[in-house]
DNA sequence: ATAAACGGACAGTACTACTATCCAAAGAAG
DNA sequence: CTTCTTTGGATAGTAGTACTGTCCGTTTAT
């Protein structure tokens, strides 16, 4: 198939398919002339998993790039491409920000909770990084009740990773099961965030009676 | 104080401060004089917030405006901002998008769902569209592990919800609790997709005895 | 009296995600 | 075989976001 049935079937503009190629999100198609080339079924995935990722994940074009090249790639490690993934990681160029005693607070704070629950993971996930983030702009914002929550957000996640991780054990080839787990996961942080607002609607007034901070719509 | 003491208690530029009033992130100071103005420590817990919901939540400067104006005026529903709120809220307008069986599916699909667990919710809250969304697309995508998950995101969101909830009730003044939902949810939002990448990392630890998808960096 | 700070307006910047235009070569249709 | 459409590739332009810089005429501190 040529661009313009791929564009079709897709649904992409094809100016977007053309931007995709440039940029790497897209790999070319098979060369059937020095200048001319056709695409396959890969390429309509791609670009439904792109579309995805962009607009229900929420990520960047660079970010999609970089989770895709995750997924290709089996020499970029997962956990790399999955922390580029979340749109706010906080990069660790921030210095000043890591160096207070607020932040180091925050740290230890983690750290006690990670092993009050027994986790083995290392402060060189990025998602360590963010979480301790978290907890310290909440600390600085003068409310700590979300650093109270800490340990029921680890319990309830450890459920649904354990689950998560559990049903991605044994999918077949390496490229589908990775790319079971790019999509699970940036997906699921949208699913998850939009239950939680249905849970929290549901909770509000179930435990209120009536939903004060939410009339009906 | 004046905006140079704000800007240097904050730590937000004099010309990023200047471009929150203009945008009504942050009122305007006290008049002293036609054309001069005093602020006070909500200026500088206003912009510490604005801050944090930026650079922390990732939202960006229209929905922070928008969530903000929600926690002032009582008349504004929260719900309807915290909606505005989710980055990733997969606009209403695409008509186009939602008029098509795999939607109609995916919509069914959460529609069981939310009554086997009994949830009392309408189908007006802003992440009801976003969940269908994702359902949506996971569909397309041709895996539906996602939304096989469902039932098990709900059940731990349950349980985070309800001590959310509970949490917040009897808190003092209305802004102040109002100020704490949406702190708590926003920055919630990114807690716990950390820690999920965190339990996620610990699981794939414990269930694979090392870690093949995500080699330690 | 003089220098610094202020408010307000507005132009300019860097980045992101496309979108549009142009061209020469390749394919399809009559 | 010619004409029309489509393609690949390059490059320029656009719209939106989040600032940043500059100017100007007060106003306030020293």
């Amino acid at each position: 198939m040529r661009v313009g049935e791929l564009s079709r079937r897709s649904g992409v503009s094809l100016a977007s398919i053309k931007y995709y190629l440039r940029e790497g999100l897209l790999p070319p198609g098979e060369r059937t002339s020095p200048n001319q080339a056709t695409y396959d079924e890969g390429h309509v995935h791609r670009l439904r998993m792109v579309r995805a990722l962009i607009d229900v994940g929420g990520l960047t074009v660079a970010a999609t790039r970089d989770v895709l090249a995750a997924v290709d790639d089996p020499e970029v490690p997962l956990y790399v491409a999955l922390g580029r993934a979340s749109g706010t990681t906080m990069d660790p160029g921030d210095q000043d920000e890591t160096q207070d005693e607020t932040w180091a607070a925050a740290e230890r704070t983690l750290a006690a909770a990670v092993d009050e629950r027994g986790w083995a993971v290392s402060d060189e996930n990025p998602a360590w990084h963010t979480a301790v983030g978290v907890l310290a702009t909440y600390a600085r914002l003068g409310d700590d009740d979300l650093s109270a929550q800490l340990g029921l957000y680890m319990r309830a996640m450890e459920e649904v990773a354990e689950r998560e991780v559990a049903a991605v054990v044994d999918r077949g080839d390496r490229a589908r099961t990775v790319e079971g787990v790019v999509v699970g996961t940036v997906l699921g942080d949208t699913l998850l965030a939009a239950v939680r607002r249905l849970a929290q609607q549901h909770c509000s007034l179930r435990l209120l009676g009536e939903t004060p901070l939410r009339p009906r719509g």
